[in-house]
DNA sequence: TGATACCTAAACAACT
DNA sequence: GAGTTGTTTAGGTATC
């Protein structure tokens, strides 16, 4: 199976021209700026199939992962676009437990990442949800699963069976009578039935929240235990000064040094003029990129600048990355509230 | 402890 | 014939 797994060059605010001593703008103990939910940060590799399936994957995304050492003349033009390299905030994103799929130690990431949480009737479900058409061949389900969730382009086959049984056994799918006149190649499309839509989506949910939970984002008990144990993280000479929560510049800084960067695409959305006052924050860049640092007990996630992001959109970058623009989305359709 | 949900593997037939 | 798709069965683990 294909890997995408792509290098990044170096992109640590140690090394970047253009980093700035900035203070953080975001703190947990203040009100923030309201920003709206991206609806949709596919996570997609850099190159994908053709026949892909997803109209998330449209976008020239990249799921990138951590390399703070080598790069490629590829990998540089990669970049070009990255002009929000500018300017960068640092979140601190939470103590340990780290996210689920780093439940390994960061510095010592595998290539690929953990197993979704997913149930294969989930990844169905938000496959075929995430179609135009609300349908998909099974082909189109195993792209669009392999696309948003990289453990699958490593694991054993096997799974690809599981989908299949599951198309086939679960109630929640029905396959739709091909119309011999579309060429859509072997087998026939899935849908999802409608009367188990509700339940598809309340298990989405909890596997959904569950599953961030057990990073408990931006809660001001973490600052406070950080002014506790007397933690201040900087970045080169960079120093954190805990959002804006003076009371984490005060400590004595420790270095940080970038342990696992992910750049990861979003999709440019359409804006209509009555949806302008609520565009994307990141929508501008093309890409989120994930900075995860740790200092001691804590992770810091770096986003791009000029990142009004409120509380609940850092909570959905802090989600599993490779769930969140699936779920997320989703969840939005589904009017929940992260 | 039993029920349930889910995962995985395997076999097989039908289809392209 | 090879590969894919769809169905079915079986055994295992985890959770409630």
């Amino acid at each position: 199976m294909e890997n995408h797994t792509h290098t990044l060059p170096c992109l640590s605010p140690i090394h970047s021209p253009t980093n700035p001593s900035k203070a953080l703008s975001l703190s947990p103990s203040l009100p923030q700026p309201s920003a709206t939910v991206p609806a949709s940060l596919p996570l997609s590799p850099p190159s994908l199939p053709q026949s892909s399936p997803s109209h998330l994957l449209q976008s020239s995304g990249g799921f990138k992962s951590h390399c703070l050492s080598s790069s490629t003349p590829s990998d540089q033009d990669d970049l070009t676009c990255l002009n929000w390299l500018h300017q960068r905030n640092i979140l601190p994103l939470s103590k340990m437990p780290l996210l689920p799929q780093f439940e390994t130690p960061i510095s010592n990431l595998p290539s690929s990442p953990g197993k979704p949480p997913y149930s294969f009737s989930s990844l169905i479900f938000m496959a075929i949800e995430d179609s135009p058409d609300k349908r998909l061949p099974v082909r189109g389900i195993y792209e669009w699963i392999v696309n948003n969730f990289p453990y699958y382009r490593t694991a054993p086959s096997g799974w690809r069976n599981s989908v299949r049984h599951n198309l086939s056994l679960s109630k929640s799918f029905h396959r739709m009578q091909r119309d011999k006149s579309q060429s859509i190649g072997k087998g026939s499309l899935w849908c999802v039935c409608p009367e188990y839509r509700p339940a598809l989506l309340e298990v989405l949910k909890k596997t959904h929240y569950c599953h961030s939970n057990n990073s408990s984002l931006l809660n001001n008990s973490v600052l406070l235990e950080a002014v506790d144990h007397g933690q201040t993280a900087t970045c080169d000479n960079m120093a954190i000064s805990g959002l804006d929560n003076p009371t984490l510049s005060s400590n004595a800084p420790c270095s940080l040094i970038p342990e696992h960067e992910e750049l990861v695409a979003i999709q440019s959305v359409e804006l209509t003029d009555e949806a302008e006052s609520e565009k994307d924050p990141l929508g501008d860049s093309g890409y989120i990129e994930f900075h995860y640092y740790q200092c001691e007990r804590y992770q810091y996630l770096v986003l791009p600048g000029n990142s009004d992001l409120d509380l609940e959109t850092v909570e959905i970058l802090q989600l599993d990355a490779e769930a969140q623009e699936a779920a997320g989305s989703l969840l939005d359709l589904a009017g929940g509230n992260h």
